[in-house]
DNA sequence: CTCATCCC
């Protein structure tokens, strides 16, 4: 674990360590519920409860990517909840098919503690729960629910709500706009530090290529604007070059892609097939962690976006990637990137609108673009 | 004027 813990905490999280303590005792409820908005020190908090347990902590998340997340948080092995309570079996038509895993590494922890509890819907919540052990959820309530199940640890009432934003987080533009979002306000155009809000005629496309990470809400706007970036970047083929920026759409653990990382293509290899292409390509978001260039196969038509439904026995032969440019917030879910422009389009998202724009501006670390 | 995950 990592030795750079603060010697103080706020009295809010003084409070929320007292609280897990005692609850970690026993005879309680099987769930705690601690929840914090962004830059509340939930994630420092997680830390230092991951580093005062003895017994057996196993660390899960939703997703491959947030599980990696946790990993480099400090959490060992944390890993996918479906790793750590199903066992897969290959379905005939429909891809893989789960079924609990009674003996698997979940019954033999002491603890669970589990990262962006908001993603959990109810079916895995339940099926989490049914192992009988006690589960500690951390999460942001006014983050995205799943698209299916509803937030199944969020829709409850917290055991602590961490609140007060910690100082340094105070200042910062990101945070205040979130806050406001969160409360139900509106975001006034202007600019605040290196973070501005613009309306879309005023939009300079030079500030789009610039940017880390675009974000959208819908696919067919993720589409169009994978299209109109690759056009501006002069990219005429309808296959990737050398430069291109890609995104993972299933893990593969052995080859280290996780479904939502972004990849740079590094070289194009020639076509093992004629509708598959074959190229080497880096990853995007952690250079520094992993210099080697992962070799993967793609379908031409899951590269282009196509819809069509594409038999598993052919997609279990290759890896699925398409253009990186633009993401929903839904698949940013669970990622960081320092400069972010945001298209607004929270109207689509109905009762979540709060929460879809909440989710879309907490993605930047350093500096937002929020376009309306 | 809707979004999505999980495995080997």
């Amino acid at each position: 674990m990592t030795a750079d813990l603060p010697s103080a905490y706020a009295p809010q999280q003084e409070a929320a360590l007292k609280a897990i303590a005692k609850w970690m005792k026993g005879g309680g409820d099987q769930v705690f519920r601690l929840f914090g908005y962004a830059g509340t020190g939930k994630t420092t908090l997680a830390r230092r409860i991951a580093d005062d347990a003895d017994d057996l902590v196993l660390f899960g998340a939703f997703t491959g990517k947030a599980a990696s997340v946790m990993r480099q948080k400090g959490c060992h092995d944390a890993a996918t909840i479906h790793s750590l309570i199903y066992r897969t079996k290959e379905g005939d038509e429909g891809g893989p098919t789960f079924t609990l895993n009674r003996a698997g590494p979940a019954s033999k922890a002491d603890l669970i503690v589990i990262d962006e509890c908001s993603m959990v819907d109810s079916d895995l919540g339940n099926d989490l729960l049914a192992f009988g052990k006690p589960v500690l959820v951390l999460g942001d309530p006014a983050q995205l629910p799943p698209v299916r199940g509803g937030g199944f640890f969020t829709e409850a009432e917290p055991d602590v709500m961490l609140t007060e934003v910690h100082r340094q987080a105070a200042d910062d533009p990101i945070v205040r706009m979130a806050m406001t979002v969160r409360e139900g306000g509106r975001l006034s155009l202007g600019e605040f530090g290196e973070s501005r809000v613009v309306s879309r005629r005023t939009l300079d496309p030079a500030e789009v290529l610039d940017c880390d990470q675009v974000l959208v809400g819908m696919n067919k706007t993720r589409r169009l604007y994978n299209n109109r970036l690759r056009q501006l970047a002069g990219h005429t083929d309808p296959m990737p070059s050398i430069g291109e920026k890609l995104v993972c759409l299933r893990n593969d653990r052995t080859k280290g892609l996780l479904n939502g990382s972004t990849w740079t293509v590094q070289a194009l290899r020639p076509p093992p097939r004629p509708d598959t292409i074959r190229l080497d390509v880096v990853p995007e978001d952690d250079p520094a962690l992993r210099r080697r260039a992962v070799d993967i196969k793609v379908l031409r038509q899951v590269i282009e976006g196509s819809e069509e439904e594409i038999p598993f026995s052919m997609r279990r032969e290759t890896d699925e990637f398409t253009y990186g440019y633009a993401l929903t917030v839904h698949k940013a879910q669970g990622s960081q990137w320092d400069k972010v422009v945001l298209f607004d389009e929270s109207y689509a998202f109905r009762e979540h609108r709060a929460r879809w724009l909440y989710t879309g501006l907490t993605r930047a670390a350093r500096a937002i673009t929020v376009v309306v």
